[in-house]
DNA sequence: ATTAATTTTGCAAGTTTTTGCTGTTTTTGT
DNA sequence: ACAAAAACAGCAAAAACTTGCAAAATTAAT
C-alpha cells in the first residue's frame, strides 16, 4: 500500500469519526504503529488534522474551543461563506443543509437581506434566527443526535412540495468522477430531495474535501450548478471539475 | 477514550448545564476522579471553564446569576423540572413545548431514560439531543424569531396525526377562572393542537405566573390534568385550583 | 537490467505522558 | 469545632512518544 493511500485513508477516517486511535489505524492498515505515527505527524504538520496523545482528531471536533489550531480551516470556511453570500439576493427562497460551512453562511448573511430559508439543520436555523429579515422554516422530522439534522419521510415529503430558487449544500465530499458523496444514508435521502426541490444547486466545500469519495452517493457532478471553495477559480486543483457546466466561485 | 474526547465532553456538559460535578463526570466517563480533576484543572487554566469546589461552571453562567438577581427564579425552575421528571417513565412518547422551564426539564432528563419526544422548540430539541436514549422529532414549521418556536399550519397538521401519552406545556399564565392564557396567537394554535394530541396535559409554571391572565386563551383548567409548580402541593396559594381534577406535584 | 541513491519502514532502547492509587492537607457544612 | 467531602502531592505502572539505526522498498541513473 502506498503512503499516499494510507494518509488518505487516515484523513477519511478522521473526517468520518472525528477522532481516530493510532492503534486502530495501525491495525486496519497492517503497518507498524511507528509508520502510522509518522503519517499522522506529517498530516498534523500540514494542518490536515490535529495530532493528540494516542490518536488524532479533526479540526471541527472541538466545537467549543473556537480559538485553537483550526484557525486555518475556519478562515477557509469564512472565505467560502463570503463568496456564497454574493450569490444571494433579496426575495429569494432557498434551502440550506447543515454543516459548519453553512453555519458560517448563516451567520454572515447581511442584516438587510430579505430571504426565506428552509432548513433541516438545528444549528443553521438557530443562526438564521438572528437575522430579522430572514424568514426561517424548519423542515421537521427525526433528529440525528450527532449532526443535529432532521431526516426521514417527513422531511423528504415536505421538500417534495417545494420549488425554491436555490439549494446550498454544506457538507459532503466531492469528486469529478463519483460526484457528491456522504457517509450517512438518511442524510443522502434528504439532500437528494433538496436538490430536486431547487432550481439551482450550490455546493460549498473546503478544498480538503475535494477529490474524496465516501460510501454513498448524493448526486452526479452534472446536478451541481455552482461550486464554492476557498481556492481561486483558476486553481489547477479545480481542473478536474471544469468539464462540467459549473460556475466556480 | 482519548483525553481530548474527555475534555470535549466535559466542556459540552459545562456549556449545556452551566455547572457540572466532578463525581458525575467521573461516573459517566468511567475514569477516576483524579483524572477528571486534572482535566478540569487544565481546562480552567486554559480559561475554557471555571473550576469550583466539587465541580466546574461555565463563565456565562456565573455572570448571568450574579448580574441578574434571578438565581431564585432559576432554582424554582430546576425544582419544577425535577418534579416533572418523576412523571416520566421508559418508553413514553411525549410532547414538549418551549420555554425556559421546559428547557430545564430537557436538560435534567436522566441519561438512561428512553423517551420519544416531539417538540416545536429549537432550544428544547437541542437540549434533548444531548441524551442518547431520547428520540427527538422536531415539529417543523415557520420559526418565531424571538421564541425560537415553530408555528403555523404544518405544525398543527403534524400534531393532528399524533396521539401521545403526555404533553408538557412550559410557558403560559394560569388562572383558575380563565384557564391557561398566552400573548401570542400563533403559539396558542400550536398549544391547543398539542393538548388535543395528548392523553394527559401537564402544565409547568412558576408560582409567579399563577393567577395571571393574558390576552389569548389556550384552554380551560378542565383540560389540565397535572399542575407542577415549585410550591408544596399543600400551599394555600394553590387553593383556587383544587376544585379542578388536578394532580398537584 | 543492474547498480547506486534516496526514501520508507520496522525495531529497540530510553524518555515522557498519562492515569489510578496512596496518604495528607484543605475546604465545606452542620 | 467536628466530620465528611474534596483537593493536593508524590509514586508507580502502563501506554505512548522520541530517537537512532539498519533492513527493505522505491526511484533514478547508467
Amino acid at each position: 500500500m502506498l503512503k499516499e493511500e494510507r494518509q488518505k485513508y487516515i484523513l477519511d477516517q478522521v473526517h468520518l469519526h472525528h477522532r481516530v486511535l493510532l492503534n486502530d489505524l495501525s491495525d486496519s492498515l497492517n503497518v507498524s504503529i511507528d509508520t502510522v505515527r509518522r503519517d499522522v505527524k506529517e498530516l498534523d504538520h500540514e494542518k490536515k488534522l490535529k495530532k493528540v496523545h494516542g490518536g488524532a482528531t479533526s479540526f471541527g471536533f472541538m466545537t467549543f474551543t473556537k480559538d485553537d489550531g483550526n484557525i486555518y480551516l475556519k478562515s477557509k470556511k469564512i472565505s467560502i461563506a463570503e463568496k456564497t453570500i454574493s450569490l444571494l439576493s433579496d426575495g429569494q427562497v432557498i434551502l440550506m443543509s447543515g454543516g459548519t460551512t453553512n453555519m458560517e453562511v448563516a451567520k454572515l448573511i447581511p442584516k438587510k437581506l430579505e430571504l426565506t430559508v428552509f432548513t433541516p439543520s438545528l444549528h443553521v436555523a438557530m443562526a438564521l434566527l438572528d437575522h430579522e429579515n430572514v424568514e426561517v422554516i424548519f423542515l421537521g422530522g427525526k433528529l440525528l443526535h450527532d449532526a443535529k439534522f432532521a431526516v426521514g419521510g417527513t422531511v423528504v415529503n415536505a421538500l417534495s412540495q417545494l420549488r425554491v430558487d436555490m439549494c446550498i449544500l454544506g457538507t459532503g465530499y466531492l469528486d469529478a468522477k463519483f460526484g457528491l458523496t456522504e457517509f450517512d444514508w438518511e442524510v443522502i435521502q434528504v439532500k437528494q430531495a433538496m436538490i430536486r426541490a431547487a432550481k439551482k444547486t450550490v455546493i460549498l466545500t473546503v478544498s480538503d474535501k475535494l477529490h474524496s469519495v465516501q460510501k454513498y452517493k448524493t448526486c452526479d457532478m452534472t446536478a451541481v450548478h455552482t461550486l464554492v471553495t476557498e481556492l481561486d477559480p483558476s486553481d489547477p486543483l479545480l481542473d478536474t471539475f471544469r468539464p462540467f457546466e459549473l460556475v466556480l466561485v
